[in-house]
DNA sequence: CGAACATATAAGTAAATAATTATATAATCA
DNA sequence: TGATTATATAATTATTTACTTATATGTTCG
């Protein structure tokens, strides 16, 4: 595949509110699934298939805590990432309003 | 709308593969649509559908040179776009390849 | 072991998107 | 003016995508 679809790839994986805030996020700090859960207001098998595309790509990983799942950026120095990381808004505020749920 | 938001919309817009042809071919030089029809192998109406949501995003601008319409992007300096832009691969072999057709 | 919890996956549904086909608009030129 | 060319728009169809609901897997802990 030719380099211009792959990056046509990669901003379609980034091209959606819940994942590009997933990832906004990540570049903060790794979480667990029903962190985003909360942070992101939606279901948890939804942020699970988000998940899932960003870990295809390769542009997430997993890492397993007792029954937790954390997730994390993977390889930041990737060719487009890091530009990409570059433009995202910071999200201080996103993490200030967050009060961590139970499970957690 | 947010910031994130907007960023995702921008990554959308980018995330198809034909949108981002164009858009790289512009990075180039300005091009009418019937040499996009051309560069792409793609319809005119699908071509020109393409080009209108690239427009109303106000990323490529049109001026019309007697029956034909001519587009480039517009506002390279623009938040984002300019970053998008260093990532775009060259798209000199295309033009090579490339013998007008004879509407232009 | 079995209940409770965290997460993943599968199946189904609804909405969004791209592409095609058909038609309209606008400019040129004989 | 009418034919031709370039492009836009509208209508339709097909595909993709996100999300929900339901269920399965894996871990902890009594």
């Amino acid at each position: 595949m030719a380099d211009l679809d792959r990056l046509a790839e990669m901003f379609k994986l980034l091209g959606d509110k819940n994942r590009l805030q997933i990832v906004a996020l990540l570049n903060d700090r790794e979480l667990c699934v029903c962190e985003m859960v909360e942070l992101l207001s939606t279901s948890q098998p939804n942020i699970s298939q988000h998940i899932r595309k960003l870990k295809d790509a390769q542009l997430i990983k997993e890492t397993r805590k007792g029954q937790w799942n954390y997730y994390s950026l993977s390889a930041t120095d990737k060719p487009y990432l890091q530009a990409v990381l570059a433009l995202l808004p910071n999200q201080e505020e996103k993490f200030k309003q967050f009060t961590p749920v139970a499970c957690c």
